[in-house]
DNA sequence: GCAATGTACTTGCATATGCAAGCAATATGC
DNA sequence: GCATATTGCTTGCATATGCAAGTACATTGC
């Protein structure tokens, strides 16, 4: 039982490790964003206007604040996202999608699809794909951020 | 089913940063390693006579070769692994697990096991797990230096 | 046998990231 | 209301990592 739990969590680690390698050939030559830049702007697609303060996003990315600080600046820099401050709370420092991020996450979302149907390309059924979408999400769902 | 494909990689990349997250406090403070270091023990644990070349490791952890050559620096430092060279061909430098090494990643087992134990807590039967093992299986079986 | 090519490893440089400290603004206790 | 604690963000420093170039050795082609 303990063993089936150690081995599952070797093969989920050892899964995303490589599919990671796979994507970050592609997203940098196809988009020049990196993995984790993409992952950035998709937790500010799904998030209510489309903005998050760093801290939430840090949360929700699993990195540090000062990670999140340093991925917005480049970001910002190329336009894709833009900094906002909050009325009521001059502490907080959204980042939030712009026009062009919009545009440029609906490009990337393609892609990551195009190389997710690789991943699983072969023998994979309808519903070999649901019952592991569903333990996945079982392992995600309480946690906040959750881009499925 | 496309859809399918991105929202099980989506969600395979997020259980896996979360679970790093928590394995690599438990790591640093208990073992005084970095999960990366410790996956590296491992597939050296399972390599026959405990030792890879350098860009075989790579292959299997989906690294650069020079991560390697820096990995392996203070892991040899603290003698957990050693320096062996081939008689045959002088360009190869294995990494090889010491007496101390193979300690150390039994040690590093135990603590990776309990953790395993608490991602799957609650409410994984014996059979959710068999299931998620069987299907996470088939995306890294037919890689090299599958840990399981 | 020797030149050309390929392989294994290392190193310099650039980027990425965490931690701890620092700063500014808000919240809390009294 | 004010001192203290807390929160959100940034920055300095240390570590981690990839890429490209360099070095040493091995293999191939002739």
């Amino acid at each position: 039982m303990n063993d089936l739990c150690l081995t599952n969590t070797l093969r989920l680690l050892q899964s995303a490790d490589q599919i990671k390698a796979r994507l970050s050939g592609d997203f940098a030559s196809v988009h020049g964003l990196s993995v984790n830049e993409v992952f950035l702007l998709l937790h500010l697609e799904q998030a209510p206007l489309h903005r998050l303060s760093r801290v939430e996003l840090a949360k929700r990315m699993h990195v540090s604040a000062s990670t999140v600080t340093r991925m917005a600046a480049p970001l910002e820099k190329i336009g894709v996202v833009a900094r906002q401050t909050d009325e009521r709370d001059a502490r907080l420092a959204f980042v939030v999608l712009t026009e062009s991020g919009l545009e440029k996450v609906h490009e990337a979302r393609v892609t990551f699809t195009k190389q997710a149907g690789y991943v699983f390309r072969d023998r994979w059924t309808q519903e070999d794909l649901e019952q592991l979408s569903g333990l996945l999400h079982r392992l995600i769902a309480d946690a906040p951020g959750n881009l499925t």
